[in-house]
DNA sequence: ATTTTGTTTGACCGACCGGTCAGGTTTTAT
DNA sequence: ATAAAACCTGACCGGTCGGTCAAACAAAAT
């Protein structure tokens, strides 16, 4: 007989720790998955283009992942967290210009740095975000709900320009998120010879601070 | 016989006048075709999903035009126009702040009116621009050359704060699409009770107000 | 009234889609 | 060494995709 009830620790359900080569395939699907689903969108990307690019075949796929739902599934809710982490790092006890010029400047960062993933989000959100409404009226309204009161508090405190903190943290996303999204378009009217993003942070830095300024 | 080689005068390719049903029913693909690219993407759309939008048959569409790739450019080209139009209204000779005000929400203004229309070029842009790239590349990047300018001529002259025009003009883009692209987030981190586009009026000229002061 | 032209559709095609499965191969545990 | 478990694949399935076509139908011109 064989030792078969192997419980995990961290959340009670029974799985067997990854092996090796579970941990290397999953990790090739996913990043394989996120290429293809940022720049297709769900409807538009296919396994055979995923396997593809994951350097697997398409049954492979399968034996690691139940269907292509449960892979675009696994990708949006690990994205989450990462998305919401820098609005959730904004502190209330901090000078308000600081923390938000901070939150403004790690957006911006991670639009250069995991494009691919600012694209599956809009992706997904301009396509009614059908497989992602619950955690945008969840986990995400709550945080933006929170921040947006702290935020208040600050302008009521007369220690921020009066602003709306919603629109505010929208206008945030849009300039940000869209250098990552448009920047096809970005680079295409600004020419060869530029650095969209590092000039998106000059610019940033004087429109927020403009905005902001008492 | 019959009298055959009929010649259009506009553009010199032989063409007959459109009848009544053409012209009724070529409005009615591309209102669907609107609908379903927008929401789906390209690829994500189905030629069955636009017949029964349009409430036509799958092949009356082909009926009308001669594939799916025809659907999307014919889309996209009579577009374009109508997307450049308020940029190519700001006028050099105006007073620069209203100018760009006015920019400013005139594209507010269409992102309310004609959601679907940003979001089909949300999508295209999103994917890579493949079908849209050479109109990005030659008209639209025409356009804001002359318009950066005008705009960089008003800053020498100290008639404005000293901005950046390209990322100035993509600052108005971000913020204005963004209410199209992403309503659904917005709506559903707001709540109930908002009217999004009157709010983000207020916020934009606060920002843009503040942004372009001398 | 009839012929010509324009419009519409059911049936169908090959290609591709997401997904399955039996069986083979490799890795791991004993 | 060998049995068990994990990993991988070719062949295949039913459904959907974009697109075709012959034939029926409607509108307009004669």
């Amino acid at each position: 007989m064989q030792e078969n009830d192997i419980k995990n620790a961290e959340n009670g359900t029974d799985e067997r720790p990854l092996t090796r080569i579970q941990k290397r395939n999953r990790e090739a699907i996913l990043d394989a998955a996120l290429e293809v689903f940022s720049a297709q969108g769900f409807r538009g990307a296919t396994l055979d283009q995923i396997a593809a690019q994951a350097g697997l075949s398409k049954p492979n796929l399968l034996y690691y992942f139940p269907s292509k739902e449960a892979i675009h599934t696994a990708l949006l809710s690990g994205l989450m967290d990462i998305w919401l982490a820098p609005l959730h790092a904004m502190n209330p006890d901090g000078d308000p210009r600081d923390e938000i010029m901070t939150y403004m400047r790690r957006k911006l960062e991670m639009s250069r740095e995991m494009p691919r993933e600012s694209r599956l989000f809009a992706n997904e959100i301009l396509q009614g975000a059908p497989r992602m409404i619950e955690g945008i009226e969840g986990d995400l309204k709550t945080l933006v709900d929170t921040k947006a009161a702290v935020i208040q508090h600050w302008v009521d405190a007369g220690r921020l320009a009066p602003v709306d903190p919603y629109h505010l943290i929208f206008s945030i996303w849009a300039l940000t998120q869209h250098y990552a999204d448009f920047d096809v378009q970005v680079r295409a009217v600004l020419g060869p010879g530029h650095d969209p993003f590092a000039e998106a942070g000059n610019f940033l830095e004087m429109l927020f601070g403009r905005l902001l300024a008492p």
